[in-house]
DNA sequence: AAAACTTAAAGTAAAAAATACTATAAGTAA
DNA sequence: TTACTTATAGTATTTTTTACTTTAAGTTTT
C-alpha cells in the first residue's frame, strides 16, 4: 500500500492482472415525491447476502456495461422508464463494505416524476417499495451510508440546479413546486415571494391550462423551460434558490 | 447487460467470481497556487502504455487499501506531505478507458498551499512538474478528460466552501485572497467590497503581524478560523462569495 | 527631508434584492 | 347569496449588494 503502481510496474513485483481482482456495481437512490413527502424506492433482497433485507436497487457493472448505461438498466428495470434524469454522487469502496469479496460502488441518484413511474413488480425482489425519506427501515451492505450521502447530495444540489422540476409531473402549479422545496430544503417560504422568485428566473411557461377536481380555486398550470435554461446556462447563469 | 445481478444471482448464469475482474485505481488532480496562476501537479509518465506522457498522478489501487488511503498515498509519495486537504469528486468507467484492461478509477482532487509542497523527484516518474491551468500538455490515457471535470468541481465548489484558504499560505493578506478568488473565478471584485464581505463572516483571525519585504504599505496577516467554521456550519452557515 | 507614489483600509451613498405584509380575484361548498 | 379556500397581484420596508470617495501608512525619488 505504500507503493504505487500502475505508472511504475516494474518498481514493485505484483503482476498487472493480480490488480484486476475488484467487482464494480452500481447502487441508485431513486427520489420520488407524493403528497408533500420526498420518498425514495427500495427493494427486499431475494437472495444471499442479506437475503429479506431492504436494499438499494443495483447490480454488478458487466464487464462490457460502461457505468451510466449499468444505471440506467437497473432504474429501466425497476420503473420501466428510460431517459429520467440520473447523476452519479459518490463511489464507496471500502476493504470490507461486502461479504463476499472487494467490490467498489458506484452511487447514482435519479429523480422520478410523481406521476410518471410504475414499480414493476417482478422476480428479481421479493417486493419494491416507495419509502418515505424520514422513515427509513434498516439496510443491507453499507447502503444505508449510501443513501444518506444521497439525500445530502439532493439536498445541497437541489438549490443550484433546478433539479427540482424532475419529480413534479410535466405540467405542475407554483403551489406545488412550492411545496415540494419546503419538503427538501425543510424550510418554509412566503407565497407571493416564491412566486416572484421563481416566475423572474423565466423558465417557466404558463399553459393556458387550470388545475381540475380542486375544490377552491384553481391554479395556473405550468412547465418547466429546458431549453431556455440551456441558453441562460451558456451566460453563465446559475439557478439558486 | 439486461440482467441484474449481485441481488439475483440465480437469475442468471453468470457466477459471481466473473465480475471480480475489475482493476481500480486512483488518480489525483493536485491544485497549487502560484504567482496569480491556479496550477495543477503532472508527472512524465516512466512506464509503458504512455511512457513519456504527462499524466496525473494516480495507482492501482490495492487489494487491501481503502480509496482515501490509496489517494493519500499517492499524495505523499509525491509531495512529502499528509493530511492535506483530498475530496472525491468523480468516478470514470469506460469499458475502453484503459488499453491493459476493464480499470475504473476514482478522481480526487486536493489542495496544496503554495509554500507547503515540495514535489519529491524520484525514480517513479521521470519528471514532475507544476503546469498553469491555462497552458496544459496532452495526457495519457482519459486524463484530460478527468483533469477538466477536476478544474470544473473545483471553481464549483470554491463558491460555496472555503476551500481557497487551502491554496493560500496558512498566513495571508486579504489582497492575496481576493486575487486567488479572481483567478479561481475568472472574475474581478471590488476591492473594498471584497474586504467588507470576507470580513463579515467572521471566519479570519486578524493577526498581529504585517506583510514584509513590499515596496509599499504592508498589508495585515489574516489567519483562517477553522474551529469557528466548524461551529457556524453546525448551525446551518452556507459559505458564499 | 519633502514630495511623489503605491497600496491598505475605512466610510458613504445609491441601487438592487429580499422580505413582510395587504388587497383582490376566482373558484367551490353550504 | 354567503361563507370559505386558495390563487395572484401589489406595495412598503428592510437588508444586501454595488459603486465610489476619502484617508492612512508605508516606500521610493529627488
Amino acid at each position: 500500500m505504500n507503493t504505487p503502481s500502475h505508472f511504475f510496474l516494474s518498481e514493485n513485483n505484483i503482476p498487472f492482472k493480480d490488480y484486476l481482482k475488484f467487482g464494480l456495481s452500481v447502487d441508485c437512490v431513486v427520489f420520488g415525491y407524493n403528497e408533500g413527502k420526498v420518498q425514495v424506492l427500495l427493494i427486499e433482497r431475494n437472495a444471499e447476502p442479506f437475503k429479506g433485507s431492504w436494499a438499494l436497487p443495483g447490480e454488478l457493472v458487466p464487464m462490457d456495461a460502461n457505468l451510466e448505461d449499468s444505471a440506467n438498466d437497473v432504474l429501466q428495470n425497476l420503473t420501466g422508464l428510460s431517459n429520467i434524469f440520473m447523476e452519479q454522487f459518490f463511489t464507496f469502496g471500502s476493504v470490507d463494505r461486502h461479504p463476499a469479496g472487494r467490490v467498489a460502488t458506484v452511487g447514482y441518484y435519479s429523480l422520478v416524476g410523481s406521476n410518471n413511474y410504475r414499480p414493476i413488480a417482478s422476480s428479481w425482489a421479493k417486493s419494491i417499495k416507495w419509502f418515505d425519506i424520514d422513515n427509513l427501515p434498516a439496510l443491507a451492505f453499507d447502503h444505508k451510508r449510501i443513501l444518506n450521502k444521497g439525500i445530502n447530495t439532493l439536498k445541497r444540489r437541489v438549490r443550484y440546479r433546478p433539479v427540482g422540476f424532475e419529480l413534479l409531473s410535466k405540467k405542475f402549479t407554483l403551489s406545488e413546486l412550492q411545496d415540494l422545496y419546503e419538503a427538501l430544503l425543510d424550510s418554509k417560504f412566503d407565497k407571493p415571494n416564491f412566486r416572484k422568485k421563481i416566475l423572474s428566473m423565466d423558465l417557466l411557461i404558463q399553459l393556458d391550462e387550470l388545475q381540475e377536481n380542486v375544490s377552491h380555486r384553481p391554479a395556473k398550470l405550468f412547465k418547466f423551460d429546458e431549453s431556455r435554461y440551456r441558453l441562460l446556462r451558456e451566460d453563465g447563469f446559475v439557478f439558486d434558490i
